[in-house]
DNA sequence: ATAGTTTTCCAAAACGTTTTGGAAAAATTT
DNA sequence: AAATTTTTCCAAAACGTTTTGGAAAACTAT
């Protein structure tokens, strides 16, 4: 039933060349053939075998995104929309996106191996990348084509798309300063990835800015592996300093731990304590007040990754192939004057 | 740099055949040979390209699982779990996962058509399976290999792997009853999929050995594209009635929005209604109070899926494959004696 | 008509494996 | 030592495409 090149060169009596090149387009052969080729091709049901195309081409077509369960980062829809947007946009090249899952942190590099140095993709996309990131250095080492989703310290040129965190938490800060916040905390990720010492940062600046000092003890982090129990605790933490904050700066992804610890001591999120999340998740929409947050473009990033990443493969030097995106503020409920 | 089997025949001395031969571990090679061959294997880097042997093989050794991103079901890390479970299962025997995400579920079938007869791969796994399903019985006309996750009402014989949504329905039901309830509400997800068909049915199961008589009052339905909001909704609606539940039956996705409901107008969890989840989902254990849930075995549902897959592509009928799983009762303090 | 162009086609090689069907060499039996 | 069996190897074909380097056929310009 599935037909091949040959056998459909021979239904039309002409070579396999000339079908191959019709169906490609190629301008050496006659209009009428290529008609001809082309219907005979759908009558048929003729697909080419990518398989075969891979082998004749060099190619894989195929490009990888390795993650790791540990890498529960990712709430909401967001990794859905990120895998959709990089998906849709390499079936429109005509290519294949694989997934390799590592049952655990550790064993992250040797998927990554297993898909490089087993030729079964072009080209890598990375999340939830580190200051001091294996998988990056590997694939450097290797000169193997990859984009990053995020930033890495290795001084190496590379690809990448990130958002700018940095900017994001300075003008939360300073809006919770021009509402007469004195007193302003930050729930943070761990600094072992990249994107919270960019937030941190930001909210260093946005205080000196803003005339205030920076108190260390002001500044919580939370655990990946515990995401909502820990920064709970980290709230109550801060709220029994003696000087506890009137706002917080903090990751949506771990509102629930923060609201039901505030809810918990009686304190009503917006007049109480105002807080400002980073990501515009379904939590800050649905919550009672809704959440006041900083709303990062999102959407096409999937896109963009592929479009960079093409051009890696293309050999490209990466030099300037990177994108910093800027988050803007959502103002909702809870945010007010002091 | 990168060897090929030829090249490290000529190294070696000796045939392309032997050198595969070798090291695919035949018998008709000598173990001093195949001792020599391997060590240079392993010296020289060599890794056999998987474009090539798919080619000559025949198979793509490659399985697809679609998506859309409509399908936000997927609540928590679970998706991702189940991914990783595929993902790990898959490459222990050599195999790629390849994921097409449709940009809408209008186009979800577009890029199953694309993996199917694009001969892009073996088989496929599909979720989030409804009662009417196109995907099903595109792949049942095509006679393609595939593995559902959840059920259909299509009679042709096909492997799958499900929840036993009925019983564990029929055993919260009956166990609230046990309590000393009268009046236990549900509020499902849309009839439309078919795990909330078989809910509804377990909870009626449920009410009539439990000699309670259904009331149709009682049965709400979330939307998908609005579930917490529609949840939300629907409890508010349940608790304004004449004579309202002092039990709730849900799905723990959708706990947020029942809760927040429950707190706005001043009922407390636990003691004024009770609230069995289905599903032991992060929010169940963080939330205060803990939630009593009905928990699926989870964890290995990926490497079911691949087992059953292969046994299809291999032939088997698909007659006896399937698998139907139970849940267990998890008891927490959202549930009381009336 | 002749020479020169352009258009249209195709045979053969190549991509990197595995499998098939023997053949040569070695070991065993007569 | 000859005949038989076993072990070890390999040449060639095959998987389904695309590309290369021409060649034949059809026009165009002289």
């Amino acid at each position: 039933m599935p037909v091949n090149l040959r056998q459909l060169a021979k239904l039309l009596e002409i070579s396999p060349t000339t079908v191959s090149r019709a169906l490609s387009g190629y301008s050496d052969v006659s209009s009428k053939t290529q008609q001809r080729v082309k219907e005979a091709a759908k009558k048929h049901n003729y697909h080419p075998n990518p398989v075969a195309q891979r082998l004749q081409k060099g190619k894989t077509e195929t490009i990888g995104i390795a993650l790791s369960p540990g890498q529960n980062y990712f709430k909401d829809t967001f990794f859905l929309d990120l895998l959709a947007g990089i998906s849709v946009s390499l079936s429109k090249i005509g290519y294949d996106l694989t997934i390799a899952v590592a049952p655990d942190s550790s064993q992250e590099i040797k998927s990554l191996q297993r898909m490089v140095q087993g030729k079964r993709v072009d080209g890598v996309i990375l999340t939830m990348t580190k200051a001091q990131d294996e998988r990056i250095s590997y694939l450097l080492d290797e000169n193997f084509p990859f984009v990053l989703y995020g930033r890495t310290e290795d001084p190496r040129p590379h690809a990448f798309v990130d958002m700018d965190g940095e900017l994001a938490f300075r003008e939360a800060c300073k809006s919770l300063i021009e509402l007469g916040h004195k007193r302003i905390a930050l729930i943070n990720g761990e600094p072992e990835y990249m994107f919270p010492v960019f937030c941190l940062e930001g909210y260093r600046n946005g205080l000196k800015s803003g005339g205030l000092p920076f108190d260390p003890e002001l500044v919580k982090e939370w655990k990946h592996q515990d995401k909502q129990f820990s920064s709970f605790e980290q709230t109550l933490a801060l709220m029994k300093l003696e000087q506890p904050p009137t706002a917080i700066l903090f990751h949506t992804e771990t509102a629930t731990g923060i609201i039901q610890a505030l809810q918990k001591i009686n304190l009503t999120v917006g007049s109480d304590v105002s807080l400002i999340g980073y990501d515009d998740l379904e939590i800050a929409k649905t919550n009672i007040p809704q959440l006041t947050v900083m709303r990062p473009p999102g959407r096409n990033a999937g896109e963009q990754l592929v479009g960079l990443l093409m051009e890696v493969i293309d050999g490209r030097s990466p030099e300037k192939l990177h994108q910093i995106w800027q988050a803007e503020m959502v103002l909702r409920q809870s945010t007010s004057q002091l």
